[in-house]
DNA sequence: GATGAATGAGTCTTCATTCAT
DNA sequence: CATGAATGAAGACTCATTCAT
């Protein structure tokens, strides 16, 4: 399925995707069909299968979007800057600000964790992020500015730690994403350098 | 649905239960169909609807009964127990014990936090685990052992970061649990102490 | 299924029957379960299976049980009375008074005509009440009282009509039984022209 | 269930609404299975549930027909008829004319009344009938050409009476609805006794 | 490109009936 | 006599997918 589309193409392209996701998330993957998001969209039954091969292609091409779209904030976030904590702090900061801003997507990245045929995408993407991850935290550790420890280790421990946080605080509720994002860091923070320093 | 079960009942009742659970797990909850579930344990259709309501009554159960059984592994790990530090430790172990010789249970549980309907009775069980997390920091930060902060933010944070460690290292890459906890364990104490202290 | 009953096991099958005849009438036959039957009187499913064959036997035992209740109400009345006119008005009013006892009998009976296996049962009885309606209208017609026309219509359209009427006034609206024979008893015997004048 | 349906479409629909109503008619409602329906259609049982909700809502709407269909045919042939009491005549043949060309839809509303969820709807149909009964009644005994009774009630009474008499004569004996229109009219009109008498 | 219609395997669930205890 | 448990065929309904128009 990799039709050249024209611009109303890509457009409607994005409708299935957007409208799809607000379902998924809101209603479940499974519980969610393709007539509901093609009759939401007051289209008929066709167009989704123009535009997808199946609905499992569907959340796949969401998935993807997703890492790509997340992965684009935190670079852009952190472009320029040299300090790994900085960039560490930059980049929860950016994450917790596309959660706010994605909410629906992030629901439905959960659910494709839950289910293995899903799970190859999921971990594709988080493996990128831990890869990032790790390059500050050694970055930090060779200039002294980090505890040296498992890189990897705590490369998880703060996705998980901030992926939860954002979950909670944010979508359940409804807190400040850059407040969260303050909280998390210094949770970080204090517990991976070298020397306390005052908490942001 | 609240029958008295004779013993043979009640024996009946426990396969259904880890044999779904199972199936849940392994193939997700929507994917596994009541009638997998009866062939796999070799008896008639109506079986399952004498014991549970519905699936979903089914999967309700479930999580009750993991709520339940990681509580009271918790409890009694800290029995006893005194330095509220020391409890924090202890529970974090015994989650990871618990998460480890629970591996479906753990996965189903994962899976019901993405689905409305399950919500709240993933959410109740997070917030015993959260408000139990909450006394031990507080009672610390009491007695000037841990530094004065949310302990709202902090105990979802632990609980965040734990479950997400162990998901990611205990399950997917079959590390030992008290390995894993040791180092959940020393990330969140030196995030946490006043004073960094060797970690137990 | 002709079982010698002890006086408690008699109990038990009148128990049985008119706790089902109350859900039949209420909820339909289909829709009401054996299970539904047998939970509603606490015992277990075995006993129904005690005194009955089957579902359908208990429908058709409810049935004929019926068909003699209400004869016997209509001999009663009509006992030493020898003017058929007269017969006529008490057979109606012991109708009326029996279908105001008898609601839910009465309209399982009306369920029972309109499935195939249940109208040979139907027809039984209504078959002896037309009987009984055309001796009184022969002999009418024969003290010349009666207009000379065909007994057969005319037994079955007074039938149609008190059934009819019994059900409406009777049960949907609550009236008072002896009133409501009362109107029917009148416009069977006086038609509701001024002057008789020739049939159309 | 509101879907615009294409010429084709529409052509499904009456076919499985016939179908249907010859096969409840037949075996009852309960008894007759969707894939009894369709598979007599030969067609896939999707079909079936593109143009209804449920088989529920099938029922219901072979009801709303027949009750359109039926006063249609009355209001026909009493177009242009001044007379109330031959309006009433007219309008009880064309009635038996129905009945005897829709054996099966009478049958299938004769099930409906006997359970609660579709009583309504057999009501609201009956209600339309009685009042226009009544009209006529009322018009006659103004003109002084009818006895001056209580509309309502013989308005039900003339409907149960004419409604039995077809049932029985024209399906069960299939006696020619012209003549049992006859009779039932003129024992509508004349009663049955040689003289009017006061009434009991 | 798009639509309404159709397919049919598969889902959850019910229920009359049977039977060991 | 009575019960709880079990059976499994059958039922209503869903839904991803296909296709003629």
């Amino acid at each position: 399925m990799n039709r050249k589309l024209t611009p109303r193409g890509e457009e409607r392209r994005r409708q299935l995707m957007d409208y799809a996701t607000v379902r998924f998330a809101g209603n479940g993957y499974h519980p969610t069909s393709v007539a509901e998001i093609v009759t939401g969209l007051g289209v008929g039954k066709g167009v989704f299968y123009w535009y997808f091969e199946s609905k499992e292609e569907l959340l796949l091409e969401i998935l993807k979007e997703a890492m790509n779209s997340i992965r684009r904030a935190q670079q852009q976030a952190i472009r320029g800057v040299d300090d790994p904590v900085r960039r560490i702090e930059l980049g929860i900061a950016a994450s917790a600000r596309w959660t706010a801003d994605h909410r629906e997507v992030h629901q439905v990245t959960q659910f494709a964790a839950t289910e293995e045929r899903f799970r190859p995408a999921i971990r594709r993407g988080r493996d990128i992020a831990v890869e990032d991850m790790r390059r500050h935290l050694h970055d930090g550790i060779e200039r002294g500015i980090i505890r040296d420890m498992d890189v990897d280790y705590i490369g998880h421990a703060i996705l998980g730690l901030t992926t939860d946080l954002f979950g909670t605080f944010i979508h359940e509720r409804g807190m400040d994403p850059d407040e969260v994002a303050a909280v998390a860091t210094s949770f970080v923070l204090d517990g991976i350098l070298v020397d306390a320093r005052e908490p942001a």
